[in-house]
DNA sequence: TAGATTGTTAATCGATTAACAATC
DNA sequence: TAGATTGTTAATCGATTAACAATC
């Protein structure tokens, strides 16, 4: 596979929320769905959403549009990795422990199997299922769980320290929930997420609006 | 101020990222910062650093860059409204109570002001200072402490309904934590945000870098 | 001065959308 | 059939970057 050409971000990101969306059309009994229909659903285009499906070499029938399920099926094999893919909570402060119950049980592939903490009340606690080890344990468990994706949510001050450390541990992605500016290597996806920037920007275009 | 444009909405983000690393400059006395201090920072180019400063009609000077406290106070100009902006947490569960605390004392022209929730065991309790309210109290609360904005955290169940009631109830900017479609009207600005798209993203760039 | 930096236009790049042939 | 839909190319749009003059 190492010939296939990575999707563009935009792409995956809403594959993955056509996955969600479908995912509910299952639940509902709904088997087939149009292009204007999960278009609707994101509000994008209903050729935004054919484009994006012709990317990963899916094809509908021109009556009743796309196999629910088989769409759904498909964007797991884009997504997802076969075996699955391990994650670790860094940080198990009230963020990432609502983060920890947030996901428990929405993806088979991609499972939450540990938390990080140097606090002594949380160490050795299990939260929504999950087993909250010590920093000193990141480097055993890491290996022995096989994680290879981390949730960053430890206080700011701690941020680098600790990335550099995941980093050297052979971590390969951090969905970073910290406003500390992080450096990785290259073969390290990182991707960032700040509350307080998607809230001003909300902020902003109120602001706007009103004027 | 009608006759001001609107900002993109991609430099509206940078924005509000490059004041979060400005403020930290302030805190570690630095007074003025070239573009390319604040492009590594973010791991972008300092020409859009400087094309974004320059939409916003600052400047710097040539030998010492940009002055980091007025560049933070114009920032606030753009972004912040001059009395500030209230904020209300609709769904007081784990997600929701970690986000009032993430967010305290982080912003002073950006302020949660109350919660709301339907469980018994939430409703009349104060979670990191912010009162949280029945459902009931809705558009009595919004009116009285003028909140314009809403953090939607509640379950996607319930998402739709709640949704229209704050539309109704006069809000204008949402930021949807929840995994519902929703549709608002033209007025109200809608900013989604799902943490499983990220992780999902950062599962699909990690699974490509592998192969 | 030479080198480093800003400010800004023009070029490029990437992502979205318009247009339309094919088909059921 | 007519109308609705898919699949796909070409055009457009918007955002980023290259290039460079100005300046300290």
């Amino acid at each position: 596979m190492k010939n296939t050409i990575a999707l563009p971000s935009k792409t995956v990101e809403r594959l993955s929320q056509y996955r969600r969306n479908l995912l509910s059309c299952v639940a509902s009994g709904k088997t087939h769905i149009f292009s204007h229909e999960i278009a609707a659903l994101l509000h994008i285009t209903p050729v935004q959403v054919r484009r994006d499906i012709m990317l990963i070499g899916y094809s509908g029938t021109l009556r009743k549009g796309y196999d629910v399920q088989e769409l759904i099926d498909l964007i797991g094999d884009i997504i997802d990795s076969e075996n699955g893919q391990n994650v670790a909570v860094v940080g198990a402060g009230n963020l990432g422990r609502a983060i920890i119950s947030y996901f428990k049980g929405k993806r088979s592939k991609l499972l939450i199997v540990g938390a990080f903490d140097t606090n002594p009340e949380k160490v050795d606690k299990v939260f929504a299922g999950v087993q909250c080890y010590h920093f000193d344990k990141l480097e055993e468990i890491i290996e022995k769980e096989n994680i290879s994706i981390v949730i960053l949510t430890v206080p700011p001050t701690e941020a680098v320290k600790v990335t550099e450390h995941l980093v050297n541990t052979g971590i390969k992605g951090i969905l970073n929930f910290t406003t500390a500016p992080l450096n990785v290597s290259e073969d390290v996806f990182l991707e960032e997420y700040d509350m307080i920037t998607s809230l001003e920007k909300v902020a902003y275009f109120v602001k706007k609006n009103e004027k």
